[in-house]
DNA sequence: AAATCTTTGCAATATATATTGCAAAGATTT
DNA sequence: AAATCTTTGCAATATATATTGCAAAGATTT
């Protein structure tokens, strides 16, 4: 089984850029590729149909007809969703901590749209898309979501501040630059530690000022008084050990690509001057 | 669905017995079908070519690729997996980013456990285990990932290291106190930047040293010479523009927990000191 | 900077596949 | 049985696909 899978890896060789880019295609949607022609693989891959024989050969096949039988065999093998499943309940069977893991959080990926509506992120891109500065307050266990907010909010052209593990004095330090047109994005889970030092007191601050907030994290967070502008809780189906936040996460994700379509000018300003800023950086 | 079976019933001309011969053998094994040429399909009925040829057009197809075409589609909404990715597809066209991101991330656990075994779960889990010091190596893209593994390793009671994008220079100098018992994990994925500056390099000095390196990331890593000790290659079903790493996130996850189950004195010994820690800082 | 090696696209060629006219064999009608 | 129609294979042709030599561009070494 996977033989292709196998001996790319296994194979010693020198692969090029084409190669690689040739194998990635094959790899991730193999059930494609079983049907088309070397040229057709070539133009998916931008590369020209030579180097997709070349590669075949590279590899050991007698020719591109020759690999593409070879992964259409591995297509074969694992097609038939009866396959799947059976491989799922063995797997579980086993006490295999990887399959359980999965099947834990496609329940709760499944759970999110129970909790969180469309019309909730819309509100909440709106929000951030008439935003000045937005800031990201959390403990460390959301760190993983606030980096990858960061991130995505950064390039969609916005200013971002992370805020991350502080203490009261040195939060209150922080967020007196926090102005009418900002957005302050809470971050919130239950266990172990539950919200961030004076979640509440910073609500209320950001109210005063005439900030806006928004409350991401589990349920633990619908309880927060005063209120913020949007609450988005996502309720997990079985809220146990689980460190992973996938539903959260997917959410923010949601919030940021929904901006993103919202706002593409500002998205595109973003990306452009993160190139400038790279080939500039790459220049010294 | 079904769209050649039908398409035969419904029509109303005249089938030779060559004609019922060609059909029954594509209805009774089509997915064999899907790969044959005009001729190899001939031969399978013994039949001549030109009697395939003849019966695609009098069915209404431009000519036998053409019909080849239609029983490819046929087979592809048959096989399971299409089935998920048609749904998917339905709920983008109806403009939910929430909730096609929900399928999509779905889809790309599913995809999960044909890409890593629980094996190699258990074989990363015991490098780690022995390990002295963990080095987390990577770009801005795989930074959540590292974050989050980073806390998971440390509340194990593992010593971590986290070196996010630096460049060769600066990569050298943290890595010069690499030692025989470490181990180097390697995030890779391919866009927009493909690996972390000088991966190989990385990989070399390792293996000098006598370190252990994995790997994690997309299938982009599989090319990667030389090959760390353990490569955990995450394939998705589509490859998008998605963002998300959930697959690779849960990959991390699943060797954190493993490794927590393998030694569990010495990860309940992490918490206690975190614990204890954590009064005495409070204390202050 | 020059020399060498590597990679890749282009264009020519080789091979495989699909299509069609024609004729022969068989079936059906008169 | 003769005439006509239908079906099919063969062989010629058209088209699609795969392969390869060659040269240019790029990368690497000297």
């Amino acid at each position: 089984m996977e033989n292709f899978k196998h001996l790319v890896e296994s194979y010693d060789g020198k692969l090029t850029t084409a190669d690689r880019d040739l194998i990635s295609i094959i790899l991730s949607e193999p059930s494609e590729v079983v049907y088309l022609s070397s040229s057709e693989l070539a133009a998916k891959a931008n590369v020209h149909a030579s180097t997709v024989v070349r590669m075949a050969r590279k590899l050991g096949f007698e020719g591109y007809p020759d690999m593409r039988k070879s992964v259409r065999y591995d297509v074969d093998q694992n097609s038939g969703f009866a396959n799947i499943s059976q491989q799922r309940r063995t797997s579980i069977a086993h006490g295999s901590n990887l399959a359980s893991l999965v099947e834990g959080e496609m329940a709760a990926l499944a759970a999110v749209l129970n909790s969180v509506s469309q019309g909730q992120i819309d509100e909440g891109a709106q929000l951030l898309a008439n935003a000045d500065v937005i800031y990201l307050v959390g403990r460390s266990s959301a760190e993983p979501l606030m980096v990858h907010l960061n991130r995505r909010l950064r390039r969609a052209g916005l200013r971002v501040e992370t805020l991350l593990n502080l203490q009261r004095r040195d939060m209150a330090e922080r967020l007196i630059s926090l102005q009418e047109n900002d957005v302050v994005i809470a971050f919130g889970f239950q266990a172990p530690i539950s919200l961030p030092a004076s979640f509440e007191a910073l609500i209320k601050h950001a109210q005063l000022i005439g900030a806006k907030t928004i409350n991401i994290g589990d349920t633990s967070i619908l309880t927060v008084r005063p209120r913020a502008n949007l609450t988005l809780s996502v309720s997990r189906p079985d809220e146990g050990a689980m460190q992973l936040r996938s539903g959260v996460m997917i959410v923010c994700e949601a919030l940021a690509m929904t901006l993103a379509n919202k706002n593409p000018e500002r998205a595109l300003l973003g990306l452009e001057s993160l190139e400038r800023l790279r080939s500039d950086m790459q220049g010294e």
